[in-house]
DNA sequence: GTCTATAGATAGATAGAC
DNA sequence: GTCTATCTATCTATAGAC
């Protein structure tokens, strides 16, 4: 008969708490800033016990870093994906901005953890990462190249440097950005969406006129 | 007669060469990765020496970041400038555009130093910091404004968040940005400056166009 | 799976000689 | 102004009991 007052926890249970409670520090203090002991005590357990569920602190950097792409891919994917084929390419890349931005600044640690840790983070976590953000970022790719192909984005336009200026601004949002704060998310990516397609001059003021445009073939990335 | 074989430095040579050393480092290895002992053996001098010059780590931090703002406010308020009464507001904004990415993806160390670390600096260096960035910030707001006031902007854009954005495309640049590769900082801001007036659908398309905007006002924030 | 105990390294910072 | 020497704190990580 077991006396103990609590039960043992499960493996799965303790590593994911460890995680979590990786993510949450490493989106409000930073790598450097989170010992393995600021986390043991917020979960509740001694620091040697980290050591069981992950090899090392890189190793659980690598992890929660991630996880924090494959978040804000998914959401991304399933945002668009979700608007069915006969969306155009507008609507199609209005929806990935708003689902990346929602995602980023919400409640979310992961995510919002990788955009603010991923430079400061060891090499080696880095290289790992590596992969993993190239495939998110061949998807906007994919999304881009539709649209210019289709002629929803000028033929003259360098997209590696577009998709790398309208990333940016999204991510940038993390160091601006409080709940507590005047324009939602949805706002801010109602006026990125605006400022990317039409620009903020008075041309096309108002004209988010997306008649003429052709239907994006689906094109999953 | 003095026999010491190196002439005794300057304190303001020292201090010199352990603030270039501070900002080189936290450029590329970032603060917490950056120790006192790493700066002084860079320099060839002794950890304690550093001391004499600067109260605290934090103490060099601080001055080191604040240099970069105050750099990087200079050269762009100069590019403006320099432009003269007859300038346009997009000429202008396209000026600020490019002044600041030259700055932070050329040799200045501090400036990218503060963009990539500002976030991860101990409270009290933020704070000391805020008034200098909140500087830069409202002459940014100031060129925005005036601009939208005589129609070079749409009327119904948020400043605010547009300008946000505007900046964060430009700061998160040097997460990406590679001397080697093949899109200099010059067809960087060109790319942005089409994007934030006109946007990269195909409506404004190689119209960059200002024929019918007035003149800007110098306007000096 | 979690604990106690501790190793081993390195950090920021200070005292006092020169 | 820079040095030698050192203090104290904290960090990652490991060994072995339970």
């Amino acid at each position: 008969m077991k006396t103990s007052m609590k039960p043992p926890m499960k493996a799965g249970q303790t590593r994911q708490r460890i995680l979590d409670a990786a993510a949450a520090w490493f989106r409000h203090k930073g790598l450097a800033f989170t010992s393995m002991a600021d986390l043991a005590k917020f979960i509740g357990v001694k620091t040697s016990s980290l050591y069981y569920h992950f090899e090392s602190k890189d190793a659980l950097i690598e992890e929660t870093l991630r996880i924090g792409i494959e978040l804000v891919h998914n959401e991304v994917l399933e945002a668009v994906e979700s608007l069915g084929p006969g969306a155009t390419h507008r609507e199609r890349i209005r929806a990935a901005i708003l689902a990346h931005v929602r995602t980023i600044l919400g409640d979310n640690d992961y995510s919002s953890a990788n955009i603010i840790n991923y430079s400061h983070a060891p090499v080696n976590v880095r290289q790992k990462n590596r992969e993993v953000r190239a495939a998110y970022g061949r998807y906007w790719a994919s999304l881009l190249e539709a649209a210019q192909r289709d002629g929803a984005i000028a033929k003259d336009m360098d997209l590696s440097i577009v998709r790398l200026l309208l990333i940016g601004a999204l991510n940038w949002t993390v160091e601006w950005y409080s709940p507590k704060g005047e324009a939602p998310p949805e706002e801010i990516a109602d006026q990125c969406s605006r400022m990317f397609f039409d620009g903020v001059g008075p041309g096309a003021a108002s004209s988010k006129a997306q008649s003429a445009e052709p239907k994006a073939k689906s094109a999953r990335g």
